[in-house]
RNA sequence: AGGCUGGUAGCUCAGGGGUAGAGCACUACCUUGACACGGUAGGGGUCAGCGGUUCAAAUCCGCUCCAGCCUACCA
């Protein structure tokens, strides 16, 4: 048999994922048990335009891991994949694609641009499915959905005409976020909040005196200056001629929306000012000084200009005030007809310039200040966000938040970790009605048609529109129009866990897998997807969509930066998987992760994780080099043997074994991925390869086939096969691969039985026996290193003890220990009778002595035994202090106190001992 | 401004009421027939600071300081 001597992911890996797709292992069909659990997660869909980065391979594989656990463990798993049409994302690329050859989707026409995006997907909108099948993804593919889907579609004209019809859309104008970039409104959520450097510029408002009259201009800059502090910081000016107060504002440019001034009722110094009116500089309007609440007393002047149609704050004062609505900033965020002509047909940062020198010409701006404020950017197109009136659809999200929280209040859903739970209540108590409409091609079209005469009937389809409009006694026969607009792509995403599984047909795959057992997503995304899964799913399917939603950290660059194209540090997953291997990625994914805490993924756990893959390799491959007839037998191999009785290193490696099982298993309940990682690296490389194959080696290496060497085999074959089992979550491939090597029951490794914890195989005497064994060689490895012995040059040992067990061990495990310590003889003896010239240690129970005469360097020696000395004292002194508290003795627990005790004893035989060593040399 | 999370060995991080662990890096030795992507043995830490609770605090509770995220209507 030919095995190379590293392992090569890239000629095994590529092996594996078709032999398991053509064989429909990961269909939940594949157990037939009908009274097996059932295990269901949905996959968060990624773009269509998207490809795999390091998020998803987090996010991945941390479902695979538990898509694999549960599958193994006899459930019926689905893990249902698909991709999202996001709406915006497709639409720049099939844009950009057109640009290039010089045309625009106006051009195309609606129809024929659609053609061109699902063209374009067809095309393209696979690659992230076949990098998701590099990855090892356990998913059902016959079950695969997108959310354009024709099934997916109707959930969607299902669910907006049902809430439609519950009260829980409408249509209307409203201030919305529009991107300029993008030409379409966007959601609160889209929106970016970046600081920004910018001005606050005071702008002195003419009040209009009791007369009538006007007060000028002119004196104002004199009046500034005269002003004490105080004065300026009122915001009110006196002049000769009459008053002025002044406003601050970020945004100058929208002064010509004004529609009123601020201020609060509770403001004492402008008190008198009530009931008068400003006149707007540079439009003439005059505009009414209202008193709300908003306004802040301390920020700026006290005053606050109000631009309704430009404002989130001022839209809301002008509804609260009456005030008129004046839309300056047209949808190309250039100023409109509405603003006095000059400024017409400016584009909103030049008009902000035309405005602040007109301003200063005509001697109204009285201060500018440096200011830094956040400003909204649109998340996709990176524009600033203008805010402006526009007529689109909203869902009412109160009703629906409402019964979202109660769920989770009551625990029928539960976030791990659950701080999370804080943030998700935060959201929904304080939640803002959602635009859903975008003015964009590429989506699901509002199902909503207008008549001639305006009216708007929502339906599923034109033939129900005019049913509809039929049955409230309209003519149904008139031309109808469809809205133009499409939903937020975020609208179907909602949908998708049980959209995805037939809804609203009722299919036996919603009957069966709703609702789902874990959502396992990045924290970004908990208000734009999970808050509304949870609130759709409550709404149409009466149930919580998850009863646990595992949130996975982000995934930083080694520098512990935020991965981003523009920074250029983003670690594609392809290239690292090609570099170290999948599973030594998926592995090292793994052992990093701790639930909603971002991690720097750093190219050294990549290279710790490959060589654990690597050790995996070689310990099989020692196996299977060595275990000819057993693996010959091609039969699944039992533990009990009737050729010989195990021996301590087998009692205890079975030990191990059962203990690391019901650890991993635990972990894995309990989402603690990086645990099951590090107890399965540990069991393998420190108890499985360091001792128990080193201990099997005379055994298993022997070219004989003896009852007792076979015997050693079998138990070798039968810990590194479940070893195996152990892993295949965490590294699919690579445990493939050698469990088909090895003696097996089943078609694949991915159906086999996931090891379950049995008490009955723990053996703690055989625990205890063995750490005796490893203490002592560890001793004698000690001296042999202290001294600078050559491996070559073999030891005597004197061990001296009255403890009877302890020498029956070492006595029984003689060979052994001179085998693994390169030790020739060995004197088990009741003290120590060795010379003078022999270098020592203690250990609980025993002392040891190597007689090296003429090697041992005494003041070495005695350097290395007082350093032991002096950390043994240190210990006992905190031992003895607390044993002598009485309230210790009194209120601890009373095994903490024997424990303590037991130890403190062990330490003053140890310490003991060692003064004497020391005295002796 | 509020909230969340973190500050533990040189680095990256586990742990979490009974005086500390891993990986990498470091030091010394070793090409011993699975593996140098390896083996053996080591060195290295007032667990951010200050108080409190407790017989006992790195661990629980306050406050402070740093770092990073998220939310928010301060024009």
């Amino acid at each position: 048999m030919d095995i190379p001597k590293t392992y090569e992911p890239k000629d095994v890996e590529g092996r594996w994922y078709p032999f398991w797709e053509s064989h429909h292992f990961f269909a939940p069909e594949t157990q037939t048990d009908p009274n097996a659990p059932v295990f269901t997660m949905v996959i968060p869909p990624p773009n269509v335009t998207g490809s795999l980065h390091m998020g998803h391979a987090l996010n991945h594989t941390i479902q695979d891991v538990m898509a694999r656990w549960h599958r193994m463990l006899g459930e019926r798993v689905l893990w249902l994949p698909g991709t999202d049409h996001a709406g915006i994302a497709t639409q720049m690329m099939v844009e950009k694609q057109l640009a290039q050859e010089g045309i625009s989707r106006r051009d195309l026409g609606r129809e024929k641009f659609l053609e061109r995006v699902w063209q374009w997907k067809e095309q393209y909108g696979g690659a992230i499915l076949s990098q998701m099948r590099i990855l090892g993804e356990s998913v059902d593919w016959s079950r695969e959905r997108f959310t354009m889907d024709e099934g997916l579609s109707n959930a969607v004209k299902e669910v907006f005409v049902r809430l439609f019809d519950d009260g829980l859309i409408y249509r209307g104008e409203y201030l919305v976020n529009w991107s300029p970039g993008l030409q379409t409104a966007i959601s609160d959520l889209e929106v970016e909040m970046k600081q920004v450097k910018g001005r606050l510029w005071h702008i002195a408002y003419p009040i209009r005196n009791a007369d009538g009259s006007l007060p000028e201009a002119a004196s104002l800059a004199e009046a500034y200056a005269a002003a004490n502090e105080g004065e300026r910081k009122s915001g009110l000016l006196h002049t000769e001629t009459g008053d002025f107060l002044v406003v601050a504002t970020t945004r100058p440019e929208t002064m010509l929306g004004d529609t009123a001034v601020a201020m609060n009722p509770e403001d004492e110094r402008y008190r008198a000012l009530a009931g008068r009116t400003v006149v707007l500089p540079l439009v003439g309007r005059e505009l009414p000084l209202i008193q709300d609440e908003i306004v802040e007393k301390e920020f700026g002047t006290g005053f606050v200009k109000v631009t309704p149609a430009h404002d989130p704050n001022d839209f809301a004062m002008g509804k609260r005030h009456n005030l008129p609505f004046i839309s300056v900033i047209g949808k190309d965020a250039k100023i409109t007809a509405a603003a006095p002509e000059k400024y017409r047909g400016l584009d909103r940062f030049e008009a902000r310039k035309a405005v602040v020198a007109d301003l200063e010409a005509a001697g109204l701006l009285v201060r500018i200040e440096d200011y830094t404020h956040n400003v909204g950017h649109c998340q996709r197109s990176g524009v600033v966000v203008e805010p402006l009136l526009s007529t689109q659809w909203f869902v009412r999200m109160k009703p629906l938040a409402e019964p979202a929280l109660e769920a989770v209040r009551a625990g029928r859903t539960i976030f791990v970790p659950e701080n999370f739970t804080k943030i998700y209540y935060n959201w929904l108590e304080n939640i803002e009605d959602w635009c859903i409409s975008r003015q964009l091609w590429w989506g699901h079209r509002i199902p909503a048609w207008y008549t001639p005469d305006g009216d708007i009937v929502v339906a599923r389809d034109e033939a129900e529109a005019r049913e509809r409009l039929r049955a409230t006694g309209k003519d149904a026969s008139v031309a109808l129009r469809q809205d133009e607009d499409v939903l937020d792509t975020w609208f179907s995403s909602q949908l998708w866990p049980f959209s995805t599984l037939g809804w609203p047909e009722q299919t036996e795959d919603l009957k069966n897998h709703y609702p789902t057992d874990v959502l396992v997503t990045a924290q970004d995304i908990i208000f734009f997807w999970v808050a509304r899964m949870i609130m759709m799913g409550l709404k149409f399917m009466g149930e919580v969509p998850f009863r646990v939603v595992y949130i996975n950290g982000l995934v930083l660059d080694p520098e512990g930066q935020k991965m981003s194209k523009t920074k250029g540090n983003v670690i594609d997953p392809l290239v690292v998987f090609d570099k170290y291997g999948t599973d030594a990625v998926r592995y090292s994914l793994a052992a990093a992760t701790s639930a909603g805490l971002s991690f720097a993924l750093q190219e050294e756990k990549m290279v710790s994780a490959r060589n654990f893959v690597n050790k995996i390799w070689n310990a099989a491959r020692f196996v299977l080099l060595n275990c000819g007839e057993v693996l010959d037998a091609q039969q699944p191999v039992e533990w009990e043997s009737e050729l010989a009785e195990p021996m301590l290193a087998d009692r205890w490696i079975l030990s191990r074994l059962n203990r690391t099982t019901q650890e991993v298993n635990e972990a894995l309940q309990n989402y603690r991925f990086h645990e099951v990682a590090a107890k399965l690296y540990h069991f393998f490389w420190d108890d499985f390869c360091d001792w128990y194959i080193e201990l099997s080696k005379p055994f298993v290496a022997s070219p004989e086939i003896t009852p007792e060497n076979t015997a050693v085999r079998q138990r070798i074959v039968y810990v590194l096969e479940r070893s195996l089992r152990l892993l295949h979550p965490l590294m699919p491939f690579i445990t493939e691969e050698l469990w088909q090597r090895l003696p097996h029951r089943g078609e694949t490794i991915c159906l086999a039985d996931f090891p379950r914890f049995d008490a009955a195989q723990l053996d703690e005497r055989a625990e205890r026996e063995m750490n005796t064994l490893i203490e002592v060689v560890t001793k004698l490895r000690n001296i042999r290193a202290t001294f600078n012995i050559a491996p070559s040059v073999p030891l005597q040992a004197e061990i001296a003890t009255t403890d009877a067990s302890l020498s029956e061990v070492i006595t029984r495990m003689e060979e052994p220990i001179k085998r693994l310590a390169r030790v020739a003889e060995i004197k088990v003896v009741n003290a120590l009778s060795a010379q003078r010239g022999s270098a020592r240690a203690v250990m609980p129970g025993a002392e040891i002595a190597v007689p090296l005469s003429g090697l041992i360097d005494f003041d070495k020696e005695r350097a290395r035994l007082s350093n032991t000395l002096t950390k043994l004292t240190g210990e006992l002194g905190g031992l003895e202090k607390r044993l002598s508290n009485p309230d210790f003795i009194a209120r601890a627990a009373a095994d903490v106190v024997e424990q303590s005790r037991e130890r403190a004893a062990e330490l003053q035989d140890q310490i003991a001992r060692l003064k004497a060593m020391i005295e002796a040399l």
